[in-house]
DNA sequence: CAATTTTTTCTATTTTGTAGAATTAATCAT
DNA sequence: ATGATTAATTCTACAAAATAGAAAAAATTG
């Protein structure tokens, strides 16, 4: 989700920040390589190396990109959960 | 999800139904009852065993209930689905 | 070239997901 | 009342995903 929401600025550390944000929950740096590697191995998304050109040293980054079939993931879940739940939980809050 | 829709009539294999028809993906029921477990040993639903007049014979129904914080963990994680995607990927379909 | 910085890799463990055979407990027919 | 049938749950074992955190890598700066 969070790499296809953050769109062309998409690698490691703003992937963990946009879930940190999103939900309060810790998530270690390796927690979210992993999976990043996982949903690459199933062509949910694809990764290119960065530039090095960067304004203040570190290393290069490695970007994401969602792929058609993630996004076909992401709403095919979405629609699992529209299935089941329908506005049950209510739509509100 | 499939307990909370279902209310006083989830049990295993209605359960197992549920997610099947809203997933289109088969589920074996020994992966239904397992999850069940789990999810009742962390006290997000709880269960109890039915009363033995069946209808037709067969095994006596253990019901489950979803409990307050299973509620609560449902509204977490649709907020976070939420804060990411907002409506990025659509709402219609 | 050493210090600093940003980012990614690596390694190991815990938790979840999954399947399917076996078992249990009930009713029905003879 | 007992064997057949039925509906449901338990049990066991393995595969996959989640998680953490230390280590390594690659870049800039003084």
């Amino acid at each position: 989700m969070a790499v296809f929401r953050l769109g062309s600025d998409a690698y490691g550390m703003t992937v963990r920040q946009t879930v940190a944000e999103a939900s309060k929950n810790f998530t270690s740096i390796g927690a979210i390589y992993t999976t990043l590697e996982r949903l690459e191995a199933k062509g949910f998304i694809s990764s290119w190396q960065g530039e090095a050109t960067a304004e203040r040293g570190g290393r290069a980054k490695r970007y994401f990109k969602i792929e058609g079939s993630g996004i076909d993931a992401l709403r095919e879940k979405e629609q699992v959960r529209q299935n089941i739940l329908g506005g049950l939980l209510g739509g509100v809050a």
